[in-house]
DNA sequence: CGTACCGTTGAGCAGGCTCAACCGCTGTGG
DNA sequence: CCACAGCGGTTGAGCCTGCTCAACGGTACG
């Protein structure tokens, strides 16, 4: 009788995506995309990684032969201008997707914020088996939807907008996508992350944190631990555009 | 023998798509995506329409039956806010795919700005395609991820940077995709779907544009079309981060 | 224990928003 | 045919908010 340990990949250690479905029947929350067939089969092409917080997963502009799936923890992706700034176009969490390529190289750099495990597939390897696989590849489909649905909205939202109500809606963000249970926050990254993500300067993060926590819609417990006090307010905060 | 008019879909009016491939080959430019045969399939399950400008196509929020290609003309899509601001979130062209639902719903408000010929196909009938035909779904993912690259470099240009800057980069994204030989750019757009575009009010649009035609950087031959009169500072504009 | 680095706070400045007036074009009705 | 209303676009004046530069406190790590 096949024990646990028989399995080569047990599903508690195989690759998942979630996202927001096309159709209906997701309550409009994210749901589980992959059975656990598909889990295995992927599981089966991929490499587990584990990177140290600040390892560079890989730059941009380079050779792109892989695809990234987060087990846990988190990344951030962003491009180094000629400037000298840099602009953080968005992290990553568990079960998000990474590495898509343009032209075969790589479009941002991505880092590790935190401790990492990943799943690493090879590009044509994954290209073969979404091919030979519809089903499969239309999950893929529905996670990439996904995001680009995200990206649109976090682009109206981060534009033409008080730094408090970006502060907000980034927490908000956060609360939905990270392991802590509200009304806790854990909120990694730095300031300066968190600035050039908004498009804000992180003396203005601060000063948006300092206000939201003098008029009590948050705490901080930690330097990186928010805790939602006045509910109300914050979504109204995050609400209003 | 099979005179031009037997085709039931001759390739001139199939649906085409265009975008940045994965893979190298394209030298950095939106190639073609589809071969003649998938652009037969599609056409085989697609309704051409023909809408006069400002007719809306579909509304935010109402039940997703169908996908739609834009076969000559432009669309912006935007959605309108509880504070009764709007916001363009983007605006399509030719070869362009929109209408992929989150939840069975549409999630923006699509709206023709020009004259306008689209391709419209039935949801289930195209899963359905993409489930059996992996190349043609590859094809899709190809295009679904293209634009969410673009979405994220707006995302960033948009965020923190001058009225001018925006509004280049904005004009830079029309040559790009419109159909008006260089140097010329159409904008058929109003000055305030680019401002709500933008995240900027119209009279910033307004004063960014008669500073760059102040400057000879371009020059209005009319009130919606313009020409790149100094290509090296435009450029240059466009490129600073 | 010292040294960086991160985060916070303050002062002054610049650029965009708001409000308001004005111009030119379009379409409509007398 | 013309007068007028409406809309889209431009320009001006004053305010507000976030940026820059700068100093300072706390924490983490050698």
């Amino acid at each position: 009788m096949a024990s646990r340990g028989d399995l080569r990949t047990p599903l508690d250690d195989a690759p998942s995506l979630r996202a927001i479905t096309f159709g209906t029947g997701g309550e409009g929350k994210p749901v589980p995309l992959l059975t656990s067939t598909q889990r295995q089969q992927l599981a089966a092409i991929a490499t587990r990684l584990r990177l140290r917080r600040r390892t560079i997963v890989y730059r941009e502009d380079t050779p792109a032969s892989w695809i990234f799936i987060i087990a846990s923890g988190i990344t951030k992706s962003f491009r180094d201008f000629p400037s000298g700034k840099r602009r953080v176009a968005g992290f990553l969490f568990a079960e998000d997707l990474f590495g898509l390529a343009e032209n075969g190289l790589y479009v941002n750099t991505v880092q590790a914020v935190t401790d990492l495990r990943l799943y690493r597939i090879p590009i044509d390897a994954l290209q073969n088996l979404l091919q030979h696989d519809g089903q499969l590849q239309l999950r893929f489909l529905c996670k990439v939807t996904h995001v680009l649905r995200q990206t649109q909205r976090q682009k109206i939202l981060v534009t033409r907008r008080d730094a408090v109500g970006r502060v907000a809606m980034f927490l908000s963000m956060l609360e939905r996508r990270c392991a802590a249970p509200p009304p806790a926050i854990d909120m990694p990254m730095s300031r300066a992350d968190v600035a050039s993500y908004l498009g804000l300067s992180s003396e203005a993060v601060s000063r948006a944190t300092a206000a939201l926590t003098r008029d009590r819609t948050i705490a901080f417990v930690d330097r990186h631990t928010v805790r939602i006090v006045d509910r109300g307010r914050f979504d109204r905060l995050v609400a209003d555009v």
